[in-house]
DNA sequence: ATCTAATAATTGTATATACATAAAATGTAA
DNA sequence: TTACATTTTATGTATATACAATTATTAGAT
């Protein structure tokens, strides 16, 4: 459906703002989505993500910053995240040995375990709510690496 | 620059799931930038949003539930947000004859002055922000329109 | 060695979001 | 009319976000 229609807007000054309020619609219909999927574990989005993170140092430590670096929304708060993530026991935090003022994060057996339980239902799920065909989501992902500059 | 660098991920399982993160990571990129946009008018960019949809209805009263409808973000409090408005003079509130449960929400003058002072800000920021040519921010629109099914 | 600046993480605070519930008004059926 | 469900808005609450400030540690300059 065509988001002037969604949202009841006549016309946009041109593609640029359009595709702006387009890209916000779409975020929030994704993002709406998708918390049913993640909430019969008590996992956000981004906490999930950062589980990902944690799991792609296969056993490597990572300190806070470098989390809030790859975190999909920038602004979030990783000290926070991580302590949540620490009192559901998916994570250890540890003081690391070559800079006292840096916290080593490690994912633990229990968050490896819940993050292989869910990664099924997001592949799934990732796959059926883009209504799009393989060709058209390669191409929407060059659009969007684009888009960013 | 690709999302597995900006990130510093290997590899996505397929394009749904790379398009997934790269639609969260794209709208994180976005707000981001944006938010300096409106901070001087002590706007958020929903808030900005709501008075827009509010001058679209050339002074003919919208109840707080339509604008809910068209809000970009379904889930934040429509309720809320045009007491925010209220506060600011940006808005005025005034109970609905033919069905008292219902709330007219009208722009005031003083609305209208601080979204003609955004708008051109706006409309510059969108075409700089957004680093794509005319076409493909054409095809880009079209895409995430096909996106929500 | 000491002073200063820079970095890493945490904490504080105000606002926003997500979601459940409540309160008021309306519509409908008996 | 009464009873009950539905609709519309507002409120309560827990968590998340945005951003500033603080604390602790390290790096670099003199």
């Amino acid at each position: 459906m065509r988001i002037e229609d969604e949202i009841k807007q006549k016309a946009f000054k041109d593609p640029y703002n359009k595709v702006v309020v387009n890209l916000l619609y779409t975020h929030s219909y994704f993002v709406t989505k998708q918390s049913a999927l993640f909430k019969p574990y008590g996992l956000s989005p981004e906490q999930y993500n950062v589980m990902r993170i944690l799991r792609g140092q296969q056993g490597k430590p990572i300190t806070v910053s470098s989390i809030q670096d790859r975190m999909l929304n920038k602004m979030s708060n990783a000290s926070r995240l991580v302590e949540k993530l620490k009192q559901k026991g998916y994570v250890v935090r540890e003081e690391c040995p070559s800079d006292r003022r840096q916290v080593d994060i490690v994912i633990t057996e229990s968050g490896l375990d819940i993050l292989n339980q869910l990664e099924e239902s997001v592949y799934a799920f990732n796959k059926t709510v883009v209504n799009l065909s393989e060709e058209e989501t390669i191409q929407l992902n060059e659009l969007l690496d684009k888009f960013r500059g």
